[in-house]
DNA sequence: GAGTGGTCTAGACCACGAG
DNA sequence: TCGTGGTCTAGACCACTCA
């Protein structure tokens, strides 16, 4: 019925799956080599990577070149919250998530450009966060900022609530937040950066932030993995405003 | 340098997409059969697939079995604004845009009576959205509300804000907006639905309206294609509370 | 029925990682 | 060096579309 498809390799993925799901394979653990599970499935090795591979769009095993296959580690999922605040990853509620910044120069051009709204060419100073549960990424994220709103020197480069923190304070106050959600799939540098999958699917989310002068005064683009990362995005009607609908 | 794998599929990926990009695959048209190409490319079968399937994932081509490789044409870009509005995709600016409506009665259970916060079994409506610009399917939407929200007989079937309009009426103002995007594969029916690639990646939105009873009166679910759709979120900062950062 | 894409085979050879 | 995964070949057979 819901099967057009129930190709070998969607059977022997679905196997795999069960097996990991029951726990018969422990995460972390490697499988057996390619050539072993063809034999074991009776298929050739194309079909069996072609399993492989199904999983590895799902996010279940990771593969590593001259190594083997792993089974991963179910990574907890975590929420972005929209509306403007800390700049990555704001809760942090429980388990060692560390974030690593590493502060760059640059000057704008084309898009950045058009994002701040900032002629080409003028200095800025880009944030570059990378966000990690243990030693795994968690997500990856870009702050751009004018260079005269940057500050000298950066207290903590290995807590990003500092350096939000000293950004806050050198800027007047926010007027809006705007931030754009997008899927895609990862680049290359990407997935090697999130040890993701090519083929897995990233939400990326544009957040251009401006004073009440109407200066951009910081824009981000963030990289989640879909497997472990959704945005929440709060909207409060006023009482007073009945209708809701256009 | 930045090509770890310059891979006879890339290349051949990379020539495809030039003559696509430079006009010489026009729109709409029908590439060589699979094994003209893999002999013009000098290459077996399964290779030059595995380059097809690259750009089927980037949205460029369209394959249909049976009957061959279609180049696509390119889609207008849509985005979809959050804080509550309109159900699907509000603005319909100049383009054919249209919206099909059909309505089904359920009962709700499992994450759907969790995210209404209704009891297991209680009625429900579902209004299944799909919208087409001219031939091409543009996005998927499922909402669903409680039975007594929802009106006994449709006005317009085939027009959405008709139906948004008739469910407004029912039902107090709105309190707050929740939206959850995410980022994931589409799964084959979302696939088939929308005519894109397993591999092409999917924005997910989980809006749930809540009125000022604090009732749920409203759950979507909503699947926008990643080439083709965004979403915005805007968040105004009132002046009074200056500071943004927690 | 002719032509198309979808799946699979049974190998070959190369690139990477660890001992 | 050796075992691993990554890529590719040259076919075979099936499923689908369309005339």
């Amino acid at each position: 019925m819901t099967h057009p498809a129930p190709s070998r390799r969607h059977a022997i993925a679905e196997d795999l799956r069960n097996q990991i799901s029951t726990g018969r394979l422990e995460a972390g653990e490697r499988l057996p080599s390619e050539a072993q599970l063809a034999a074991r499935y009776k298929v050739s090795t194309p079909t069996l990577r072609n399993a492989l591979a199904l999983l590895q769009g799902e996010g279940l095993i990771e593969k590593i070149h001259g190594s083997g296959n792993f089974i991963r580690h179910p990574l907890r999922r975590i929420t972005y919250v929209g509306g403007g605040h800390a700049p990555a990853v704001p809760p942090a509620p429980d388990g060692a998530l560390s974030v690593s910044v590493s502060t760059t120069h640059l000057r704008a051009q084309g898009n950045l450009a058009a994002l701040l709204k900032v002629a080409p060419s003028s200095p800025l100073t880009e944030f570059l966060h990378l966000c990690h549960e243990g030693k795994m990424p968690h997500s990856l994220a870009h702050v751009y900022v004018p260079r005269d709103l940057a500050p000298a020197v950066i207290p903590d480069p290995s807590s990003c609530s500092a350096v939000a923190a000293t950004l806050a304070s050198l800027r007047p106050p926010l007027a809006e937040v705007q931030e754009r959600a997008s899927a895609r799939l990862p680049t290359p540098e990407e997935a090697g950066a999130l040890r993701i999958s090519q083929s897995m699917a990233v939400l990326t989310i544009t957040r251009v932030a401006t004073d009440i002068a109407g200066r951009v005064v910081e824009a981000a683009l963030l990289v989640l993995p879909g497997d472990r990362a959704d945005a929440l995005f709060t909207t409060c009607h006023a009482s007073e405003e009945g209708n809701s609908n256009k």
